[in-house]
DNA sequence: TCTGGGGTCCTCCTTCCG
DNA sequence: TCTGCGGAAGGAGGACCC
């Protein structure tokens, strides 16, 4: 999709088709989520902090997001994409890749197919989408971007709209290409491929395989140096179930003692067991996430013998791994996340004897009523409606500002102690 | 007057166990 | 009984994507 987040802000605030709009953030350590083509023509991109794509165009509108309408709206692009293909492997809400060998006998080539996609597109959603044909992901990707609209310092370029790169062209679409363009390639394997020399797609594609895996790694080596010879065999995979649930939160002020930390990772927790739940998986393995006010960030993890439902247990199980942290330096990010998931189960092994992950067990255990109990009562009266008493001062939900902390009102802290 | 959030994958290291 | 080895699993961190 083309500029998605502001497009959808744009569908029902019409008045600001034109100008530059950018959505993210407003607050000192927010960052642009995305800018209309307009902003770009400024140097505004996303992920880049606020306040710099403040300075480069001060009379961007800055629209805070809504991550409940995007998602509403993402679902009907995606239905539109099913009824091409079941093949739709999601790779965020605004982008997928479809793959429709088993269409082109009912809608004609992938060109077609593409251009009819684009048509549906727009007739059920009033929205833009640049679509790439090629018979890898990688390639069709690569078209995709090639097909957007381009913001220059004058004007804003339309784009094809389809780009298609047909069998046995793929080597000779790649060659010319900045080797910063292929997927995998961001600003650490960039730097140390320039410092080899390797600047280009073509000169990746005939470098020394050994000598680039030595360099940055075995796997990725191979994977880079396949993806610049345009060997990508990939299926389109269908989505299927998450590997990993968390929240993580970046605060206006850093926190500084071990309590405020707890109540930030109950909160994050409460609200990630949730998810959990709802989602019908059970995680064996939690993670904390600390990142301090130097950018450093630490993670401790531990894993439950059992698989646990209620965020009490969760809790339970990493707290102690706040033991050995020191707070005094500030701490500007907690997040709170979970994996290795499995079903759902409420007995804990007779045979398991590792102290702490028994004792969440049990305290998983014991928390089963209550927990479908507190997951009743928030499906009646809403999520609010009951919460930890520990975190009933904190007035921040997980991923209601998902680009970071807004600018505080005026006069009043946000402080949850 | 820097640097979000959610997620995935990979690598390296350590520990445990046979 | 001690030691070394290899595999599996877990923990921590890095890099990348949108």
């Amino acid at each position: 999709m083309d500029m998605f987040y502001v497009a959808v802000e744009l569908r029902r605030r019409p008045e600001l088709v034109g100008k530059p709009v950018v959505v993210g953030g407003d607050g000192a350590r927010g960052v642009v989520a995305a800018a209309s083509y307009e902003a770009r023509r400024f140097g505004v991109f996303s992920a880049m902090s606020s306040a710099q794509a403040r300075r480069r165009c001060p009379e961007a509108i800055f629209l805070p997001g809504d991550q409940n309408l995007y998602s509403e709206v993402s679902a009907d692009v995606f239905d539109v994409f099913h009824e091409f293909t079941p093949l739709v492997e999601g790779l965020s809400l605004d982008e997928a890749f479809l793959d429709v060998t088993g269409a082109m006998k009912l809608f004609g080539n992938g060109f077609h197919i593409a251009s009819e996609i684009r048509r549906r597109v727009r007739e059920e959603t009033q929205l833009e989408c640049s679509v790439g044909v090629a018979s890898s992901k990688f390639i069709a990707k690569l078209a995709s971007k090639a097909a957007k609209p381009r913001a220059t310092a004058d004007s804003v370029e339309a784009g094809a709209g389809v780009v298609e790169v047909l069998p046995g062209d793929e080597l000779a679409f790649l060659r010319p290409l900045k080797v910063g363009m292929l997927w995998g390639v961001g600003p650490v394997t960039l730097e140390k491929l320039q410092r080899l020399g390797v600047t280009t797609v073509e000169e990746l594609a005939r470098f020394d395989l050994r000598t680039l895996q030595t360099m940055i790694g075995q796997a990725h080596g191979q994977h880079l140096h396949d993806l610049a010879n345009a060997r990508d065999d990939r299926p389109v995979v269908a989505d299927g179930d998450a590997k990993s649930i968390g929240h993580e939160e970046t605060f206006s002020d850093d926190i500084y003692s071990r309590e405020e930390v707890k109540t930030h990772l109950v909160r994050l927790a409460d609200s990630v067991a949730r998810r959990c739940r709802s989602e019908g998986v059970s995680p064996r393995t939690c993670t904390i996430k600390l990142k301090f006010s130097d950018f450093r960030v630490i993670t401790r993890s531990r894993t439950s013998v059992t698989p646990l439902s209620s965020a009490q247990a969760m809790i339970r199980l990493v707290e102690p791994a706040l033991d050995d942290i020191d707070f005094q330096e500030g701490v500007r990010l907690v997040g709170f996340s979970t994996r290795n998931f499995s079903e759902p189960t409420s007995q804990a092994s007779l045979f398991d004897d590792t102290a702490g992950a028994n004792e969440a067990s049990d305290l998983d255990a014991a928390w089963a009523d209550a927990t479908s109990a507190i997951d009743e009562i928030r499906q009646r009266f809403g999520s609010s409606a009951i919460r930890p008493a520990s975190t009933l001062n904190t007035d921040r939900e997980p991923g209601s500002s998902p680009w970071g902390p807004s600018r505080p009102p005026t006069g009043r802290s946000s402080d949850s102690q």
